[in-house]
DNA sequence: CAGAGGATCGGCT
DNA sequence: GCCGATCCTCTGG
């Protein structure tokens, strides 16, 4: 029988996100494996233009490193993967199968293109238009936001945040609110090259992680 | 400039 | 488990 990782029901569509304490840049750690398992249990905070508050606990990252011939970066900096080489804390936002966009957090030194792929979040806040922006009947709250397109869809996050420097703006935080989930790792989910590298991460027990369930034991 | 392919999703077998 | 949708980006000629 698995469980929440959040503890006590969030109040009916609450309009704001739990107590937390901001994460700036300066507070994560830019080795990009060490902020694919940091980013695990912290809050994902999205203010919409029209003043929602949209939040949920990160519960599935992956790591594109130095060296990684899955990164988009692998092959060098080009338009699209641009954010990548960006310093620590910069959103990269793509477009995937002409269908769904994916948001990952820029790792390393200004310069390194590497990232962490946000893959699930657990909704804590904002559920109502959450479920809203998914547009899609049935769905249980922990559905929301599991697979790394949906999480997209529910907070709202396009293109127009590609580059988004996570110090600099706040349509997009990331917070701590003291939460320390078990860890468990696998291989990416998705990809051909270097498919044998255990490079993601899940919090243990959560029903919002995607993937086969083998792989999240 | 054409063609291939992709860090996905959802429906169907 | 398999497959099609859908479209932008990158590569090669």
């Amino acid at each position: 029988m698995k469980s929440p990782i959040s503890k006590g029901a969030p109040a009916p569509n609450s309009s704001s996100a739990p107590p937390h304490r901001r994460l700036r840049r300066a507070d994560l750690p830019p080795d990009t494996l060490d902020l694919a398992r940091f980013l695990i249990g912290k809050l994902l905070v999205r203010r919409l233009d029209d003043g929602t508050v949209l939040s949920g606990r990160i519960v599935e990252t992956e790591a594109y490193g130095i060296d990684d011939p899955a990164s988009h970066a692998y092959r060098g900096e080009t338009k699209r993967n641009r954010a990548m080489f960006e310093a620590l804390a910069h959103l990269y936002v793509y477009l995937i199968y002409g269908t769904s966009y994916c948001v990952n957090v820029s790792t390393e030194a200004r310069g390194i293109g590497a990232a962490v792929l946000i893959r699930a979040v657990e909704p804590l806040s904002g559920l109502a238009r959450l479920r809203a922006q998914r547009g899609r009947d049935g769905l249980r709250d922990d559905e929301l936001a599991r697979g790394p397109g949906n999480v997209c869809r529910a907070f709202g996050i396009g293109p127009a945040l590609d580059g988004l420097d996570l110090d600099a703006d706040d349509r997009v935080v990331l917070g701590d609110d003291g939460a320390a989930p078990a860890i468990g790792t696998s291989v990416r989910i998705g990809i051909m090259k270097a498919a044998e590298r255990p490079h993601r991460f899940y919090a243990r027990g959560s029903r919002a992680v995607s993937g086969r369930r083998s792989l999240s034991p």
